[in-house]
DNA sequence: CACTAGTATCAGAAATATTCTAAATCTTAT
DNA sequence: ATAAGATTTAGAATATTTCTGATACTAGTG
């Protein structure tokens, strides 16, 4: 909805190269207005109110497509659904096994490796599991 | 295959509490025996040659039963499938991108949080992704 | 403004991984 | 031997994601 976010949007996508049409705007603008770290149909309803609608199929093929790109993350750490990040700064996460939420974390040590026991190592996540701040007041009452 | 592989399996299960069946015996030795992070499928089909064979369901249902008593770990950390860990020790791991082979690396750094901004850290998973040796040898070629 | 070629989108079918269901089998205690 | 409870089973159901082939849009050309 917000126009700016939109704009922004349009950016990201014509520097990654890929043309911006409505569909990928809206995806990548849903993503970008929060820091859920929302599964592909999450998205998908979301944008689903909007008219003209968008299809499951679209958000999906986005979704994959900026990830491809380099231009969001995608992370399967828990749960059963993918979920994504448009926040591409290296960071940690945290998993709320309750509530399924998912929260950002500053990285730890500065080192990052690039490579480990002879394998060439890209990328690196850090994903710490446990019941969030609420859920955990949830328990005791 | 190994009958002191089935031993350790069988007092695994007694001290979780768990009644040693055959089936979750054979379960727990196939993944007791291998260091390769299969996956339930995997360790249904190697099973699937023994007399008398395993059903799928039984399979899913002791990987998820030895999960939830702290027996194994379990990881969706890439790929579509999850895949097991009989290792409880902290370790990191490391998965290639081309050949889905998940290897474990030694845990860094020592310090292991157990609050992060207020949520209680009850695990972490640090896994490493690229091409591993063997992978990246061929790139080359 | 047609016409065309290439791209993008779509709804629904298919594939994949996992869980559920309800019946059959095994175990244990009486 | 019987009954109660636990375990296993095959196949159905569900959930997530990808595929398919038809349609719609866009940009370039004459
Ligand atoms: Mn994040
Ligand atoms: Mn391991
Ligand atoms: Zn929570
Ligand atoms: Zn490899």
């Amino acid at each position: 909805m917000n126009k700016s976010t939109q704009c922004e949007a349009s950016e990201m996508l014509k520097r990654a190269g890929i043309s911006p049409s409505y569909q990928r705007i809206m995806v990548l603008s849903a993503l970008l207005e929060t820091d859920e770290h929302p599964s592909a149909d999450t998205i998908y309803k979301k944008l689903g109110t909007n008219i003209p609608a968008i299809s499951r199929a679209t958000v999906y093929n986005t979704l994959n497509l900026l990830v491809d790109r380099g231009v969001i993350h995608s992370m399967r750490t828990a749960g059963s659904e993918t979920r994504f990040d448009s926040v591409c700064e290296a960071h940690s996460h945290f998993f709320c096994r309750k509530c399924k939420r998912i929260f950002d974390v500053a990285q730890q040590s500065g080192e990052i490796e690039t490579e480990l026991d002879g394998h060439l190592v890209e990328s690196q996540d850090l994903v710490y599991k446990g019941l969030c701040r609420e859920c955990r007041g949830e328990m005791i009452k």
